[in-house]
DNA sequence: CTTGACTCCGTACTACAGTACGGAGTGTAT
DNA sequence: ATACACTCCGTACTGTAGTACGGAGTCAAG
């Protein structure tokens, strides 16, 4: 394995330079000192990994905010574990509201496809009636207004 | 029914006035006419429903583009159900693919905390591997490198 | 008939998550 | 040893989804 540059990381966690560069810029990778000796930079391979976490995470929902947060979790040996387990407790509670939400969508697809006859014109096409009147999720409704008509 | 004017018309959907009309900006929406003997835009109740379904449609994960294009489906006599059901049917694979990646998340979560003695230092947290390592997602993986070691 | 609330419209600003650019420095293959 | 690819770094630009602002016009009540 070469002196993996930046670029060769980009390519390995699928990312541009770019894009490398800008975790950096927001503290969700570290930056590698510049080699004394003068020269580029060298990565550790495990900032592609990371790198691909990171990416993996964005698709489950997580911004970059809250990834570097997850990530905090596991950089932190210093501290004391109660402060981890305590901060993974809070990213926990946060993981299991956004999975209850998740299959709150996902039913929610599913009850429209079901229901949709699969072919035919719209008139009788029940997804669009569906998403305009949903007695199924009426989950949160911020009406905190008086009636004012 | 008042003649609804804009702000009706936002309380009605429950967002702001300038959420209604940034709406209008981005055809989601129609802008009605200015009423030719003068004064303000007049809307149609129904103006408030799509608004509520473009919210709820985004609650679903669907995008204003991709919103767009499904009131687009709707408006469009000749669309066939098949295609409404096509586009929900494909978020409903990526909602499934997503809640099941969280759930590896979660489970690894609940793992470090129950690893966690609660106290002392903690050797190592695989939130990463968590996802890192899982068979199901290497989909994509654009390695058009020649082995340039 | 004046005041205050609301409309209209354009422009500008925010936050998030990148992507692109350009010039100077550096590494390496031929 | 020179060309070319790549790094480094700052700044600027992109797209998405709004939110805010400010001035001019309009409406409705007192």
């Amino acid at each position: 394995m070469k002196t993996m540059t930046i670029s060769k990381i980009a390519k390995e966690a699928g990312v541009g330079v770019e894009t490398v560069r800008f975790y950096e810029r927001k503290g969700l990778v570290d930056q590698p000192p510049k080699p004394s000796s003068g020269g580029f930079r060298v990565y550790p391979i495990e900032t592609a990994e990371q790198i691909r976490f990171i990416r993996q995470a964005q698709e489950l929902g997580f911004s970059l905010h809250e990834i570097k947060e997850l990530l905090a979790l596991r950089t932190d040996p210093t501290t004391d574990c109660a402060d981890v387990r305590e901060q993974a407790q809070t990213k926990l509670d946060e993981v299991k509201r956004k999975v209850a939400q998740m299959k709150g969508i996902q039913t929610a697809l599913e009850k429209l496809i079901a229901a949709c006859p699969g072919e035919g014109a719209l008139q009788v096409c029940s997804i669009i009636d569906a998403i305009e009147t949903p007695e199924t999720n009426r989950t949160e409704q911020k009406n905190k207004e008086g009636e004012k008509s």
